[in-house]
DNA sequence: ATTGTAATTCGCCAAGTGGCAAATGTCAAA
DNA sequence: TTTGACATTTGCCACTTGGCGAATTACAAT
C-alpha cells in the first residue's frame, strides 16, 4: 500500500458534527453512510474514500471541495479554478484562437492539441 | 458497498495520456502509482481512490480539482471545468488545452486552428 | 436502582484496491 | 527471423473499506 496520508480528519468531522448537534445516526440518515462507519472515521480507525467524503460533506455543512481540502486531497486553492477575468492564461494565448477553439466541443479542443503534439514529435524526429 | 459511481474515467485518462505521448510507465514513474494499476484504471477494471487521483493529476496535465470533477467527486461548479455543456458551442475553452496552446508561439496557435478549419471542411464534404 | 430508548462501538466479512512479478504483446534493429 | 528493449496485461494476494447486526454504553424517567 502506497497511500500513507493519515490526516486526522476524524477530529475535524467530530468537532463539526458536535457543533451542529447532530448524531452519527442523523448524519448516517442524511448521507447514506452507516453510522458505524462514521464512528470509525471519527475516531481514526477508517479513512474515508472520496465517495464517502462526498456524501458526508453537505450533511456536515461543508462544501465538497472544502472537505476534500481538509482531507488533504486538494491543495488549498487550485489556481485554474476561480480564475475568471483574463480567462485563458492571458499572456500568451491569442484571443482569436481562444475564441475559435472555445466554440468547439472540449473533445475537439483536446483532439486539436493532440494533433499538435503529433506534428511536433514528427518535426522533432525530422530534425 | 454503497458507492455505485462507475463512470469510466479510464477513457478520459487514456485519451489524455495518449495525447501527451506518455506511457503508462512514465506516468507510473512520475506519479508513484504502479503501471499495472494505471492500466487497469484505464480499461475500467479498477476505480482509483482519491489518493491515486491526486497523484496522477499533475503527470497527466490536469489540475487536481479538474480531475476530481471529471471523476465525479466534485460538482462542476466552476464554469471553467468542462462538463456537459448545453449542446455544442459551449464557448468554453478547456483549461488544459489553453495551457498547452499558450506555450506555443502565436503563429503555431493560428496554424493549429487553420488545420482545424481544414479538417472540418473535409468532414463536412464527406458527410 | 431499574427500565427503556437512543447512540455508539465491536465483530465479522464481502467487496474492492493496488503492488509485485511473471507473462504477453509490440516493434525496430541486426 | 531472431533478438532485444520496452510497454502492457495478468495472476496473485496483502490489506483496507464499509455495511450489517449484535453488543455495549449513555442517560432520562420512573
Amino acid at each position: 500500500m502506497v497511500s500513507n496520508y493519515r490526516g486526522h480528519l476524524g477530529g475535524i468531522i467530530k468537532q463539526q458534527r458536535v457543533s451542529l448537534y447532530l448524531t452519527l445516526q442523523e448524519i448516517a440518515a442524511k448521507s447514506g453512510v452507516s453510522a458505524s462507519h462514521l464512528g470509525r472515521i471519527e475516531r481514526g480507525e477508517r479513512f474515508p474514500s472520496a465517495h464517502i467524503l462526498q456524501r458526508i460533506a453537505k450533511p456536515l455543512g461543508f462544501e465538497e471541495d472544502e472537505l476534500f481540502t481538509l482531507a488533504g486531497y486538494l491543495s488549498p486553492q487550485s489556481p485554474m479554478v476561480a480564475e475568471k477575468s483574463p480567462a485563458y492564461g492571458g499572456d500568451r494565448l491569442d484571443p482569436y484562437v481562444a475564441r475559435v477553439l472555445a466554440q468547439e466541443p472540449v473533445d475537439t479542443q483536446r483532439a486539436v492539441i493532440g494533433i499538435l503534439a503529433i506534428l511536433k514529435s514528427i518535426a522533432k524526429s525530422i530534425s
